[in-house]
DNA sequence: GATGAATGAGGGTTCATTCAT
DNA sequence: AATGAATGAACCCTCATTCAT
């Protein structure tokens, strides 16, 4: 009763930073698996092998917890395309390699796009956030466009850019949450798709070919 | 006490119909504001104007008063653009009247969109209905590709038309979504940049102009 | 839209009293299928072909309500039985064929001893109405086996013979427990041996035997 | 907030195991003075001084705590009778310490009887769980009455055991309702006269006597 | 006489969150 | 550092019961 024996499994009394990537794993499978509300706490602690008061202590509040998935999975993904779309190749090419990297991803972590799109979507405490994230993403592709454009001598108002840009990006997601739900299907040829909607779309705005909408 | 006049508030002791649909109104206003969990009957009859009971007598539990009003705003949008994009109509012209008539609805009932779409997306229950829902618009906008191509006397696999037509569904809800965060956007401006994304891409189609992926 | 002919069907507007027979069978039935908290208002209104309203109108509360129920059970067996064993035959033949009656009326009246026994044993507010049954069926038994111990120039204190009662009624109705709920099972071989249970230790007290406990 | 003395009062935060009776006490006390559906959660909780999650978190639902209730009273008073009447003893010896044993526990422990027969009998979901408890019992007479007879030379066919001995399960239940409602009753002398009406019948059965119906 | 419309009240259940050890 | 024990606060849902027509 008294002279408890140290010798506690070597694999307990993880250093912090451990034990948070544990925890975040379980949270961003539950999460994935249940949705934010229908996810509870015990479960994802359950899941984490871990009691409930740790992970208070570690991430906070489940809204907390929440973001910090949203953190880590987004940042992931994030480096996943900036490390393929290197910035100094040609715009075609930068855009390939970046949704290729980009369905890769998605593909690879089904789970963490659920928590990233899927669940932050619905929710509003996280549209803030999620908003966040998509803007980056605009201004990327919008950069990409730009950047295209005035090496073919054209501009056009960033307003229109910036929407052109928002539309492939939802057109984007929309392929990304297809893929998601069909576990069979090749991420590689839905980046394929998506490229050539995407580029035929961008040669046009090359060619300053544009559709105007009939006299009223 | 003493002689009561009758002339009690109009408002009460309506007939089913009218209250149903009162219900369904606040349903969505509710549903819209908090989201699909955060929402409670209790606000929802609040705001109905009503007691809790009749909102379960009449339209059932939580998740059947979410489906009614998925089933009222979904078919009012259909109807909506059905109505606008009449089949006998130039491919353009159908994809251009169908578009300002969705994004004039969108922007019209931003409430129920949120209901439709954001809601929808993020709860297991209800990705069935709008999977259906989502399919439908997939599939006219596949079949109207689809004539225009073949009146070009072109062909493409069907499952390539879907992943294009799938891309811009996505793209339209995507700036759907951004049109009901802005309350002072246009619908009218966002349908023609819709319309010039898609069309433009339509186009190239229609010429056979393809990208493909660079020889690894 | 004014001339309403009134030509209503002649099987509506009943007089009361056949429409109070129509509610007890159906409140009978209901309070039998599901036992009284499971049993709503609204189903036995719907079974009865009636409405709501009209149940507290003709019937009064719930509570109220399943009373009339063990009232009209409860007289129906009683008079039953009562036709059955007149008072002035001898002891066992009043005692065997009270005892075919009661078991014939539960066999044919299933729901009928579910409502009377089964369900108002379990709930508090009526467990008066049923001691006040039960007690007079004690008092009958009694009766008889003390008219049949004064035959025999025996007698026995009240209070012995009533607890002998009780116990005899309290097998009878255990019986009867058992007969309800075996579809197959024959009322009369059921009264054949709990007359046979019965008749034996009622011979027993005629002769005096009498068990006592041991010495400590 | 100044040196509060740590003697906090010495019921809180017990193990699991004490407040589980702790709850089973409430409800068990509950469940009998209120009947299963007329008690509720929150009386249980109060009365065994501890919040509502807990009793879920322990004991699980409520039909799961009454069987919980039901297990733990039943066991209990098959032990108390199994610890009196030694498989070994002569009959009438085994038959009255078990009812002695039997009715002195209903004495003693009132509201555990009235949970786990007068309740359990009218609730449908209980029918099962009480069955079988009593189906153990009557085996246990019918053994009685077997070993009894085969003593004495005679045998009697199973299923007519089996109802006598049904019939004085019944008989001794209902006197042990008896005993549970007359608080100044005296259990060993209930015990007494329930020996009698059962051991005088029992010696008739060993001497052959049986009662026939007359000829039709 | 008869009913559709309406509700007050309450019960079971769950969950994020925090003590106290 | 780590956890079992504990709870406040809601929320969904149901039902007996009654108006007003």
């Amino acid at each position: 009763m008294l002279a408890r024996v140290s010798s506690t499994p070597a694999f307990k009394r993880l250093p912090r930073a451990v034990r948070e990537q544990q925890m975040l794993d379980a949270a961003v499978k539950v999460f994935s698996r249940r949705g934010f509300h229908a996810a509870s706490m015990d479960e994802i602690a359950d899941d984490a092998g871990i009691s409930k008061p740790m992970v208070y202590a570690y991430l906070g509040t489940k809204e907390e917890l929440f973001v910090a998935c949203l953190h880590r999975e987004g940042t992931r993904m994030m480096q996943a395309i900036a490390g393929a779309a290197a910035p100094d190749l040609p715009a075609d090419e930068r855009l390939w390699r970046g949704l290729r990297a980009f369905f890769g991803f998605v593909g690879a972590h089904r789970d963490g796009w659920a928590v990233l799109y899927r669940q932050a979507r619905g929710e509003q405490p996280f549209a803030g956030e999620l908003a966040a994230m998509r803007a980056r993403m605009v201004e990327v592709v919008a950069g990409m466009l730009d950047h295209a454009l005035r090496a073919e001598g054209r501009e056009v108002a960033e307003a229109e850019l910036e929407v052109v840009a928002y539309a492939l990006v939802g057109a984007t997601e929309s392929l990304a949450d297809w893929l998601a739900d069909h576990a069979e299907a090749d991420p590689e040829k839905t980046a394929t798709r998506m490229m050539n909607v995407a580029w035929v779309g961008a040669a046009q705005l090359l060619q300053g070919t544009t559709w105007r909408p009939p006299a009223a």
